[in-house]
DNA sequence: GGTGATTGGTTGTTGATACAACTAAGGTAG
DNA sequence: CTACCTTAGTTGTATCAACAACCAATCACC
């Protein structure tokens, strides 16, 4: 059995901080979201991901993969938000498996509604915080992790 | 109306892969715990608070508050952990509405065995791919994003 | 072109969390 | 001491997500 490499007091002080960050920033990013506009995060998050592919269409796996969503949570999600009218299913005449999803003009009218409230709370939790540098520095930092987190930047629609 | 202001490329940069991490880094914390030790992140992060507090004792309430649960959450979480043997349940001398929550011995040697590989994989997925200046630059960035997302340091046993 | 393996997506079931209602104990004012 | 408000914790109910099982369409291969 090896020896455990413990921590150093600099590293220990940074993972800790870290760590209440990761507990605490996404449920106040959930919250002004379903408080304003009646959304989570995640269907914020599908919503302005179709508003961004071309011709707001996507097939249900590619979404799947930009949200970092498994097929059987998406699809329920869309049911939800297929009766909500914020997006409608089509099947995919290339290939009768699958389903193309697109943003239906309600959808696109939510997400134009929802962003600037969602920006103007990524300020205000986020960037108004940290000093030009850090942010700098907090991109590089992610973009680290993301080297072992999503290797494939699945995440990341302009790549492969 | 004010107009939104939108993002600068870079801040723009920024926050994506940041989100990103967010959105994987704790389903990656979760992963091997729950793999390796039948533990969830919050399983093993309430038993470590336990392990830390004097006399491996908390009260329900303050152990909430350290964990950042709901006081139901948590209920539910300590009679699992209970049947499991890793806590007790006492009722508090000095105030009877309140419970006591102990750590058990099997408790203690559950975090005593979970914690090397919890710490590995904090090494691998997040320390390990920054450089030293980056864990400090993380640590402050941190520091100040907790200014606004938990003014009160309710997360940190230490303080107020 | 038929057989088997794979892929795309939905649904059954179970465990987890939130919100709200509830019980019980403690504090406070008359 | 009694009525009322607050605090500590548990439990009822509904929603959400995961895993697994499932159906349907495509592909690989002979």
């Amino acid at each position: 059995m090896t020896e455990t490499r413990w921590l150093s007091d600099d590293q220990q002080r940074a993972w800790v901080r870290f760590a209440a960050v990761l507990e605490l920033l996404p449920a106040a990013l959930d919250l002004q979201l379903t408080r304003d506009e009646h959304l989570t995060h995640f269907d914020y998050f599908t919503l302005a991901m179709l508003s961004e592919a071309p011709g707001r269409l996507l097939r249900t796996s590619a979404l799947a993969a930009r949200t970092n969503a498994t097929l059987p949570r998406l699809s329920r999600v869309l049911t939800r938000l297929e009766g909500e009218g914020f997006v409608a299913r089509t099947p995919c005449e290339a290939d009768r498996r699958a389903t193309n999803v697109t943003l239906t003009d309600a959808g696109w009218e939510k997400v134009v509604a929802a962003a600037p409230g969602h920006v103007e709370n990524v300020r205000s939790l986020v960037l108004d915080a940290l000093t030009p540098e850090q942010i700098t520095q907090l991109g590089a930092i992610s973009a680290a992790l993301l080297t072992t987190l999503d290797p494939q930047g699945k995440m990341f629609a302009s790549e492969a």
